[in-house]
DNA sequence: CCTCAACCCTCCCCCCACCGGAGAGTCAAA
DNA sequence: TTTGACTCTCCGGTGGGGGGAGGGTTGAGG
């Protein structure tokens, strides 16, 4: 029956507890030690390093040490603790479920800005398309619903994103309402990506195009659009469809930003 | 170009902050109105409430305040901020890691604990033990040396424990060393378990035993050997192999628990 | 018995992101 | 002018301790 006792320094080292966290826990009664001299030096025994075990163990569990110390007050078996575990663990699911949102809203933005285009052009120009892995949704309506559809694109697929979001539009002639198309989010071309919620995947094919870059907000892109179709008049080319808009640059997840920078690629196919 | 402007209730309702929260972040210089009256009254504009907005999602990120304030002073864009989303993933998923990992010591103390036995019987008697299933891990040694095995079950198995760990004897006779000995945890019976780490999953047949119970530290386990063995020859019945010491009650994962209050089954099968 | 290093004590302020309340001032409508 | 709704500043508190100042205690060596 030895009976050993650590002044506070040596029970630090045996419990790998810092001297002020044993003040603390003396303080507010969690871990008082076993005898206190007049000096006021504490002294802690064999009790106190099981206890002190055992209060490291529920704090990995992260309990509040206020309810640590009701829990050691109140229990005699590790079956006492069942119910509070249980608390515990609603608790955990709910910010483990937290911390993977938060995750995956950081997934897609570093995966939607991590990679920039850069894009200097500014007038009309030649250009052969690669290849693209998309996700799309495709709709007849007007132009300014496309944000929902992006929206929730981006929710789905937003951490496979590769590039800028980019518009097709199949109708040959310009339409108002009823217009015919399909949003896209371009994918990273490596791993397989399901289909969900109505979305498809699918592959644009490499195609050559006349490209003009247009900076500024949506109210005038009328005016790129005239100056790839003078463009195709010069050349003597004839578009055919679908025709696409790339939005390099647009509103952006977080930071405000003036309409004067976004920029937009217009894209219209030729034979 | 209406330039619309709150006091700081309305931008707290338009924003969802409190007005608390929009003091402490006027004085910390992370959101500050863009007019004050000498009063004191506060004046927000439309420019704030994006600055807010952002400021919302990036708390959301759990950033800290005053990363930020950093973040939108220096970042024009929201490609500015994928470095910091970086870094910020990388803190999210040790997080995430260690969620998880508390995640599964309050699963095992649930599945450990959750499933207490009553058992009072004191005398030997005839016990009909039911089918039970089981993660075991079986080696050659000596008795002290079964902590170690119970460890690596636990670790491996234990959210899916539903009942006490128990060890099988396929020795005839007692041995020291060298004693053929088999620790199982009781799982579930319902779902698949995979086998993993040389650990074997099985379930032990339904049986007919002897059974004593035994109360106290593992040193005095003998004296229940010899009261059921003197059982066995009052019923003149023959023990077979392999005898099982069922852990009722044994050192448990978190409270400290003196020796006295154990609890062991030993079970001796007959033919 | 003295000295010295190591150890220990209490007391106070600090961290983060606010919340609550007291006591006083301000603004617009009735 | 009164009322009532807003708003202000200031102070103290949260949880789980950390940092350091300023001073007391202990035990071993000389």
């Amino acid at each position: 029956m030895t009976s050993m006792t650590y002044r506070i320094g040596d029970f630090s080292q045996v419990t790998r507890l810092t001297v002020k966290t044993l003040h603390y826990y003396h303080e507010i009664g969690l871990l008082v030690p076993s005898a206190v001299e007049p000096s006021g030096y504490r002294w802690y025994d064999e009790a106190s390093v099981a206890r002190a075990q055992a209060i490291q163990t529920l704090k990995s569990l992260e309990f509040p040490l206020d309810e640590i110390r009701e829990l050691l007050a109140h229990a005699q078996d590790d079956h006492d603790l069942v119910e509070a575990a249980q608390r515990r663990l609603a608790e955990v699911d709910r910010r483990l479920a937290q911390e993977r949102a938060v995750r995956n809203l950081l997934l897609t933005l570093i995966h939607t800005e991590g990679t920039a285009m850069k894009q200097e052009t500014t007038s009309a120009a030649w250009v052969t398309l690669d290849p693209v892995r998309v996700a799309s949704l495709r709709y007849r309506g007007r132009y300014d619903q496309i944000g929902a559809y992006y929206s929730r694109l981006f929710r789905l697929y937003g951490r496979f994103v590769a590039g800028a979001p980019l518009a097709l539009y199949h109708d040959p002639e310009f339409r108002d309402a009823d217009a015919d198309i399909e949003a896209c989010l371009v994918l990273r071309p490596e791993g397989t990506i399901p289909e969900k919620d109505g979305a498809q995947i699918k592959v644009l094919p490499s195609q050559r195009v006349a490209q003009v870059v247009h900076q500024g907000g949506y109210d005038r892109i009328g005016e790129a659009y005239q100056r790839v179709f003078d463009f195709l008049r010069a050349e003597g080319a004839t578009a055919t469809t679908p025709s696409r808009e790339v939005y390099v640059k647009g509103p952006g997840m977080i930071l405000p930003r003036s309409t004067k920078k976004f920029v937009t690629l217009v894209q219209i196919p030729v034979n």
